[in-house]
DNA sequence: GCCGTTTTCGGCCCGACTGTTTTCAGTCG
C-alpha cells in the first residue's frame, strides 16, 4: 500500500511551500491530504483504479492527479519542484519550538541556513538577530527551542501518560479552588502514544491553583507558572515528562475541554460548521454574535450544532461528524461491555499468579469468565507447558470451576506457531480446550504470513494473537502481510487479537478498523502476566473505540454461554 | 488546492501571547 508514502510526500510539500513563503491555503490543503491518506483504511491504489480519488473529501482534481502520477511513475513533479530549493535538512527544523516557517524562510534566503548547524552558527555570530523582525529575545527563544529539540523525548506510551495524569489529578483534587478537572489532549482521545500530557481544571483562583500544582511531589522543574497556565517536568522511574495544567472559569469549562481535547482537525471541522450556521466556537464557548449560547459542558457545545456528544476517542475527523449528523454515530464499545479477558498467563508458565488468584481478580473486575492461555512447550524461555502439564492444568481448572460459582475459568493456551507453520500441541490436546490462541514467538522473518495462514487452517484455533508482532517502543513487527491475514481470518472465521498490553496494542487501530469493515471478530486480551496487567484492558478498549469497534465486533463482549456455543466465530 | 442548500469565485477556525513594532506579524495550541 502506498498510502503512507503519499502522505509523507504531501506533508513535505506542505512544509516546503510554507518555508518558501507561499503562505496560504494550498499548504493547508496539502497537509490535510497528507492526514487523510495517513488515516485512510482503503488502499489508495485500489481507489485510484476505480477512479474514485475525488470522492474522498479533501482530495480534489489537483491532488488526485498528483496521486495518479506517483502511482504510475513513482515520481511526483510537484514534490521535486517544491523541494528543489529547500533542502530536506531544513524541513526538519520546523519542529523547533518558537521557530516557524517565516523565520526559517528569512534565515534560508538571507543567511543561507540549510540545517541545524547553520542555524546554531547564525544565532551565535549574531547575524540572525539583524534580520528584519527579529531581535535578541526571539533569538534567545529559538535557542531554547533548539535545546528542547535536541533532547527531544520520544512520544510517551499511553500507559505511562495515564499513570502520571492520574497521580497528578488525585493530588489536584485536594485543592479547594478547583471545581472540575479532566485530562485533555491526545491522552483523553486514547492515542497509543502521546506527545505531552494536558490537564484542564475549572477554578476560581488560578495563581493559587498553579502554585499548588507546582508543589506536586513529583515535580522536578517548573517551566512556567502564570495565572491560567502552569507547566512542569515530572519525573517518573522511566524519565522526565512535561505536564501542562490550564485553568479556566467554570462557565467555560465545557468549551475549553472540547477545545483542548482536539483533535485539531475535528475542531476545525466543527468551527467551520458553526460558522456556516452563523455561530462561532472558541475555547470560551459557542457564540451567536456577542451572545454566548453554550460552554458549560461539552454536550451543550455539540448540541448547538445538532450533534450528540461525540466520544473523545472518535474525534479525529475521520467521518465521525458526518455520521453523527446523519443521526447514527458509531456506538462504540464501552469498558462495561467487556465480559472477560481472553489472554492471561498463570504461574504454570511465566505468569506470577495462581489460577485461584486469577479467578479472584477476574471476579473483582466483574468479569463472567477469564481464559488461561499459558505458553506451549517450545516456548522454553517462558516455561511453556508440555502436554502433560497442560492436562494437569485442565484438571485444576475443572475443579476450580466446580467450586467457584461467580466466575468461569476457560481452558486455553497460547500455542506457538512453529517455524514450519505447525502448532506446538497436537489436535488431541487442542480439542480439549475452550479457546486456542495461536501466536508467533520466534522466527520473525521466516515466512510469517504463510505460517499464520497455515495455523488458521487448524479447526481448533480460535484467535491469532498479536498479529503484527510490533512492540511500540522496541521493534517494528514481523515481516507479515496483514492484508492476507485479514482475508484468511474472514474466510476461515477466525478472530484476531487486539493485544491490550500497552507496548503492543496489536492489531493497531488502522487494521482493527479494516477488520471491522470486513466483519472479522476481535478478541481483546491483556496478555497479563501479573495482577497489574489486568488493568491493560482499558487501553485495549480505548484503542478499540478509536477504531470504531462496537460491542458486536468483539468476541469477549459475548456472555459465557454465547462464547462457548460459538464454535464458528 | 478544495469546496459549494447564499457562492464555480472567493472564501478557507480561533484566540493568546510575545516581540517587534507604532499597528502588526509570527508562533503556538
Amino acid at each position: 500500500m502506498k498510502n503512507k508514502e503519499l502522505a509523507a510526500l504531501f506533508s513535505r510539500i506542505g512544509d516546503a511551500l510554507e518555508i518558501k513563503g507561499e503562505m496560504g491555503f494550498k499548504i493547508i490543503a496539502y497537509r490535510r491530504a497528507a492526514r487523510i491518506l495517513e488515516d485512510l483504511t482503503d488502499d489508495i491504489e485500489k481507489i485510484a483504479r476505480e477512479n474514485k480519488l475525488q470522492e474522498i473529501p479533501g482530495i480534489g482534481s489537483g491532488i488526485a492527479k498528483k496521486i495518479e502520477e506517483y502511482l504510475k511513475t513513482g515520481q511526483m513533479e510537484k514534490y521535486k519542484e517544491a523541494l528543489s530549493e529547500i533542502p530536506e535538512s531544513l524541513l526538519n527544523l520546523l519542529e523547533i519550538q518558537n521557530l516557524g516557517a517565516r523565520t526559517l524562510h528569512l534565515a534560508h534566503n538571507e543567511l543561507g541556513v540549510k540545517n541545524l548547524e547553520d542555524l546554531k552558527r547564525v544565532i551565535k555570530n549574531g547575524s540572525l538577530v539583524k534580520l528584519y523582525g527579529l531581535g535578541e529575545k526571539k533569538a534567545e527563544n529559538i535557542k531554547k527551542g533548539i535545546e528542547i529539540y535536541e533532547q527531544a523525548q520520544e512520544r510517551i506510551p499511553i500507559f505511562e501518560a495515564v499513570n502520571i495524569v492520574e497521580e497528578v489529578i488525585e493530588y489536584l483534587q485536594k485543592c479547594s479552588y478547583i471545581s472540575r478537572l479532566s485530562p485533555a489532549g491526545s491522552l483523553r482521545r486514547m492515542k497509543e502514544t502521546v506527545g505531552d500530557i494536558d490537564i484542564l481544571a475549572a477554578g476560581t483562583n488560578g495563581a493559587q491553583i498553579i502554585r499548588y500544582f507546582t508543589q506536586f511531589p513529583g515535580v522536578s522543574r517548573v517551566l512556567a507558572a502564570g495565572e491560567t497556565k502552569g507547566s512542569a517536568m515530572i519525573s517518573t522511574q522511566r524519565s522526565e515528562r512535561q505536564v501542562d495544567l490550564r485553568i479556566v472559569d467554570e462557565s467555560e469549562y465545557g468549551a475549553a475541554l472540547q477545545y483542548f481535547t482536539g483533535s485539531k482537525a475535528h475542531n476545525i471541522k466543527l468551527r467551520s460548521m458553526a460558522r456556516e450556521k452563523g455561530f462561532k466556537i472558541s475555547e470560551y464557548g459557542v457564540f451567536r454574535g456577542d451572545k454566548k449560547i453554550a460552554g458549560y459542558d461539552e454536550e451543550e457545545v455539540y448540541k448547538t450544532l445538532n450533534l450528540p456528544l461525540i466520544p473523545p476517542e472518535l474525534r479525529e475527523d475521520r467521518g465521525e461528524i458526518e455520521l453523527a449528523l446523519q443521526g447514527h454515530p458509531p456506538q462504540v464499545v464501552n469498558y462495561s461491555d467487556i465480559k472477560g479477558d481472553l489472554h492471561i498467563h498463570s504461574r504454570y508458565s511465566d505468569g506470577s499468579l495462581s489460577l485461584r488468584e486469577i479467578a479472584e481478580l477476574a471476579k473483582e473486575l466483574g468479569y463472567e469468565y477469564i481464559a488461561i492461555c499459558d505458553h506451549s512447550q517450545s516456548a522454553k524461555y517462558a516455561y511453556g507447558l508440555t502436554s502433560e502439564r497442560l492436562k494437569q492444568q485442565i484438571k485444576e481448572i475443572d475443579q476450580l470451576n466446580q467450586e467457584l460459582k461467580e466466575i468461569k475459568l476457560l481452558k486455553g493456551t497460547e500455542v506457538d506457531i512453529l517455524q514450519d507453520g505447525q502448532l506446538d500441541f497436537p489436535n488431541e490436546i487442542l480439542k480439549e480446550l475452550d479457546i486456542v490462541v495461536a501466536a508467533i514467538h520466534s522466527g520473525f522473518k521466516k515466512n510469517v504470513t504463510e505460517r499464520i495462514l497455515r495455523a488458521m487452517d487448524n479447526p481448533f484455533v480460535t484467535i491469532i494473537a498479536h498479529p503484527s508482532g510490533r512492540l511500540i517502543s522496541k521493534r517494528e513487527g514481523y515481516d507479515v502481510d496483514l492484508e492476507k491475514i485479514l482475508q484468511e481470518a474472514k474466510s476461515k472465521q477466525k478472530a484476531l487479537e487486539l493485544n491490550a498490553y500497552y507496548d503492543r496494542l496489536d492489531l493497531n487501530e488502522f487494521y482493527l478498523k479494516k477488520a471491522k469493515e470486513q466483519g472479522i471478530k476481535i478478541s481483546i486480551g491483556t496478555d497479563a502476566h501479573y495482577a497489574g496487567g489486568f488493568q491493560m484492558m482499558r487501553f485495549g478498549v480505548g484503542i478499540a473505540r478509536r477504531a470504531w469497534l462496537e460491542k458486536k465486533d468483539i468476541l469477549n463482549c459475548l456472555s459465557h454461554n454465547q462464547l462457548i456455543r460459538t464454535k464458528n466465530i
